[in-house]
DNA sequence: TTGAAAGCGCTAACAG
DNA sequence: CTGTTAGCGCTTTCAA
């Protein structure tokens, strides 16, 4: 950071203001002459302009900051590529911020953006109930916008969330379409919008058709493969033993394609076959979902989607408009592939047989 | 960003130096009921100092920059996750950017990150025979360090990688050990540092044990599972088609673990058991490896520690300390599982059968 | 059309 | 121990 606009002005001959004219491109105020020298120092020097000084004068810095639970699960991945790549077209950087689903984390995090003078922020919180960071920000007046997951709280916040209920209600009704069907549903945690929300779905599906309350089973793990696969084996073997190669349930929902994956697992380990004998479908459709054996049924987010949504919504708070709406809902989508005896959306897989 | 050091200056009766002082920690220069005085107010007004202003006195911005061909790759989100980490416990905030192996992109943001004040940059860079980025850098005195991609150059240029010839060699040593085998190479593009190097590798071994230069086939990918998938199925088809079910090779050997993946499912496919009749070496180490059936025997690279290890040594650079060593190389690993005959790495599985 | 000057909020000598 | 005084590099009135 050697060369400054003091330098450029001097070589120039000009005063300082006239070349910030011209580097922020303002039309009025500078003879085109004047203009064309002033801009041909700048090339033949190299010059950047500090963009921190700039951002002291003008009071806004260019950048937004992100805090994800963890960059690592390729959910938030995506999700974090869909508000960079539309952050970028809008001349935003991006502060990158991992709060291991750690609420005290995410409150330094938020602390330490402040600081940084960030123009807003898109937030992807470790906990529902708690909206102290939102404090903060409505404090120092600083735009943000959630995603994902929803804070509960007496103000309604922008955010950009997925249709979970729906999902749930998506999964629930193809799998409990049949006569005589039975659900396993492999649920996350209840503190979790998401898992309240899922279980809702299935919960309304039952309701709705007059199903049995025995037609579902609850349970809940942790969103790693490992919890999938040993719930699902606890009911293989709390299940008379003598039926080997058999299971309790028609069909198993799990609340993340993670524990799908690991219930596909146990059910192929036993002997029991998918989707002839037990039909999945896990949630989020992530990539790993294509490629296991045989490629995952599952409830798709659109984790791109939420990000670029997001940046989108917090551009428009930052320019200092209200967005249109406060919060977007997008949809999730069932998509039909090898775990479920239904292959393709496109044929009517929720008719009942023998209608 | 309302409140500032001149209001709780005002409110302790002393002069912004003393409260910059305390904020600062510094041991000297202010008295202990002075200091205490002002950390209550500024505890009580929830003042935040603006990093930004620091920045611009000090000429240091507490955050660094890292450029990563594409975060949704799980093997940059990893090594992204490791840099991060570190960054976090010496202070500094991370901008994240995503060059999508474009160096045109890649150079933007390096001018970006320069312009933000950044006090150091971690690069995987795009392309490996282009050090013009680094002139930039280098003309600003910021500190940077390579990661992952070596870029060919005059100078030797401060970075950390894994020893991919190492890797293409332990791999190729293990696939080639037994009398008779075969092996083909799914490689990625050459201009790829970490293609040269690895393909290096296998061809060290088939010098060094004076193997035929038939034993080993070349052919390239571009990392995708798609290419694995058909580079080992054209080899198949390519086969004498009455031998369905054999395959001119013993062994595969992909330059990463989605071709493996690729290639893994051709020969199930075509009816070819793996690891009976074909073994299979993938690399990387990713996620996926472990969720594949059979899990794949892989070349691990650390990239968590990549990232943490160049963080580390951009720490040292930022700190104005040379660093002790100017690359850093890391380990590969052979991971045995269920693509290899050998299961363990603890079982000596180099040894000749018969001997 | 251009320049001078006053900040943005903070740090850092240098004096008291 | 504490205050004064300059800046850091750029933007932005307000005059000229």
């Amino acid at each position: 950071m050697k060369i400054t606009i003091a330098d450029i002005a001097r070589k120039a001959g000009v005063s300082k203001a006239t070349v910030s004219r011209v580097l922020n491109n303002r039309p009025e105020g500078v003879g085109p002459e004047t203009r064309q020298r002033i801009q041909d120092i700048v090339r033949e020097t190299g010059f950047q302009p500090n963009s921190l000084a700039r951002c002291l004068a003008t009071g806004k810095s260019a950048s937004v900051g992100v805090i994800i639970p963890d960059i690592v699960n390729p959910y938030y991945s995506l999700l974090v590529r869909g508000a960079e790549d539309t952050l970028k077209k809008a001349g935003y950087s991006l502060f990158l911020c991992n709060s291991d689903h750690n609420i005290v984390k995410e409150k330094e995090y938020v602390t330490v953006l402040i600081e940084k003078g960030v123009d807003g922020i898109i937030l992807d919180s470790a906990e529902s109930d708690c909206d102290c960071q939102l404090e903060l920000l409505d404090d120092e007046n600083i735009p943000y916008v959630l995603v994902d997951r929803i804070i509960e709280g007496p103000a309604k916040y922008p955010g950009v969330y997925v249709d979970n209920r729906q999902g749930g209600r998506l999964a629930a009704s193809y799998l409990l379409s049949k006569p005589g069907s039975s659900l396993l549903f492999i649920n996350g945690p209840l503190d979790y919008s998401q898992s309240r929300d899922r279980q809702n779905g299935v919960e309304d599906i039952v309701r709705e058709n007059g199903l049995a309350e025995s037609s579902v089973r609850i349970v809940y793990g942790d969103f790693s493969i490992e919890s999938g696969y040993r719930l699902t084996k606890d009911l293989l073997s709390n299940h008379h033993p003598a039926s080997f190669g058999s299971f309790p349930f028609t069909a198993i929902f799990t609340a993340n394609d993670l524990m799908a994956v690991g219930a596909l697992r146990a059910l192929k380990k036993a002997g029991i076959s998918v989707p002839e004998q037990v039909e999945i479908i896990g949630f989020d459709d992530i990539e790993l979902a294509t490629l296991v054996d045989p490629p995952l049924s599952t409830v798709s987010q659109p984790a791109f989607e939420m990000g670029a949504r997001s940046a989108g919504m917090l551009c428009q708070m930052m320019a200092g408009r209200r967005p249109r709406t406060k919060t977007i809902t997008l949809e999730t989508n069932l998509i039909f592939r090898g775990t479920t005896r239904c292959k393709e959306s496109g044929k009517n897989c929720f008719s009942v047989p023998g209608h």
